[in-house]
DNA sequence: TAGTGGTCTAGACCACTTA
DNA sequence: AAGTGGTCTAGACCACTAG
């Protein structure tokens, strides 16, 4: 550095690569407040010969905290500190998977048949209003108590496979790790904050009105036709999202 | 390829580097049903011969895949095609960001004083109860409509620089933004589905009870202290959270 | 013009998997 | 042993920014 700090060395012999130590070094920095918000880090030379590393490896170090936004790089100026930002934090469904992926929780079918599309599923499936399609109800039990309700859609058609494999999907995981998504190209999810219809409470055993979560999901297959739709319906106040912005570990290396 | 089939070459004059054509290419090969998940890819050697391109240039568009969650490598035995997992999907907050970066939408400071720190902001900002506390509210405005409640508060310290900073936050971009954040460290975000307490529902002009967001804010600054602790609210029913998994774009390139 | 990040090359060696 | 991905080197040229 041209500050004349200390700079932790590479460890060669490491099971740690040189660019993640050097990745988690500036991190320490940046997280014991040696590097600020607004300044800017050391360039790319100046790191390759402090650590004695070559430019790419310098680079891959660099590129992981702009990932983790905790450094924006300006082309042609350097690369410069960020403050922890509310706007690019980023919520996943691991959370949700902590609470589903439990080995207690099974899926138990209520109802699989054949029924006359609604107005919204047909829409949704890009089929008319009354064509035939498959209906699946799952109750998600941990234990005896019932934790989540699933409602789901399938395009009637018997040339694709979906339906038996989706049939087959008891185990909870494979639902959601896509062991019966072979054939399909992807998928939107959308995240709703509502609360219990009158069904929904109902086979939930709680009250309608209660706060919930709904996570929709719709399918497509390579052909960009829709496969199915469906919604996870749970208890709002069971699960929460969290995440982190800026850098979550106490200063350290 | 070993197949035989045609690969799009690499157009060294575009603008589009070669690793990310070829990151679109592959991409676009597996959006079109001619990698099936469970497939393997051409090895990375594979790859350059049959792009004309270096090793890294290969990894480099690989590990974009991998980051997409199109991919998994596996060391040892190659790349393979995932299908869209809904296990992996992640939501941003990109989406209430399009809500509420409108420029029309304004912070309107409804209190700013000091109070006595009940018992969970106490706990939060890890001060003593009955300690003094700033209390910040906001109302957040769509020209005459209340869309989303913010209340805040800060540590009592008037060494700290935050509180000038954050009193002077009335454009909302710099609230999200982290413009009073210099002196943060990092924040944990969590994301609630809820209802409106009376006293939100009052403010927002709504019933209680109705389905809400609730995204809660915890800072800390650069000694791992907590700063400020805070939540916005606002109705469930004009936001969700959507994202995609597996390949969006219908089949190019 | 000097300094910065952005990209690429053409190899190398290693660890892991499979046969 | 052969094939695969994982990492690294020591340069190179380019585009952008600033004085």
């Amino acid at each position: 550095m041209t500050d004349g700090t200390k700079t932790t060395p590479i460890d060669r012999r490491s099971f740690e690569p040189p660019y993640a130590q050097l990745a988690r070094s500036i991190r320490a920095r940046i997280g014991r407040g040696e590097y600020r918000p607004g300044d800017r880090l050391p360039s790319e030379a100046e790191l390759c010969s402090a650590f004695g590393v070559s430019p790419m490896t310098v680079r891959r170090a660099v590129a992981e905290l702009v990932r983790e936004d905790v450094v924006v790089t300006e082309h042609g100026r350097g690369t410069f500190v960020k403050a922890p930002q509310i706007a690019t934090a980023t919520f996943d469904l691991a959370d949700l998977m902590r609470h589903l992926a439990n080995p207690e929780i099974v899926a138990h079918i209520l109802e699989a048949r054949i029924v006359s599309a609604g107005r919204r599923a047909a829409d949704k499936l890009a089929v008319k209003e009354g064509d035939h399609v498959i209906s699946i109800k799952r109750l998600l039990l941990h234990g005896e108590e019932p934790v989540f309700y699933h409602s789901e859609y399938l395009v009637f058609d018997p040339t694709r496979p979906l339906v038996e494999a989706e049939l087959a999907t008891t185990a909870l995981q494979d639902l959601f790790s896509g062991a019966s998504g072979a054939g399909l190209k992807y998928g939107r999810l959308t995240l709703h904050a509502s609360s219990f219809t009158e069904k929904e409470a109902a086979q939930l055993g709680e009250a309608p009105g209660t706060p919930a979560w709904v996570l929709e999901h719709l399918f497509f297959d390579f052909d960009d036709r829709p496969e199915s739709w469906g919604r996870f319906v749970g208890r709002a106040d069971r699960l929460s999202f969290t995440t982190t912005v800026g850098i979550a570990e106490p200063a350290g290396g």
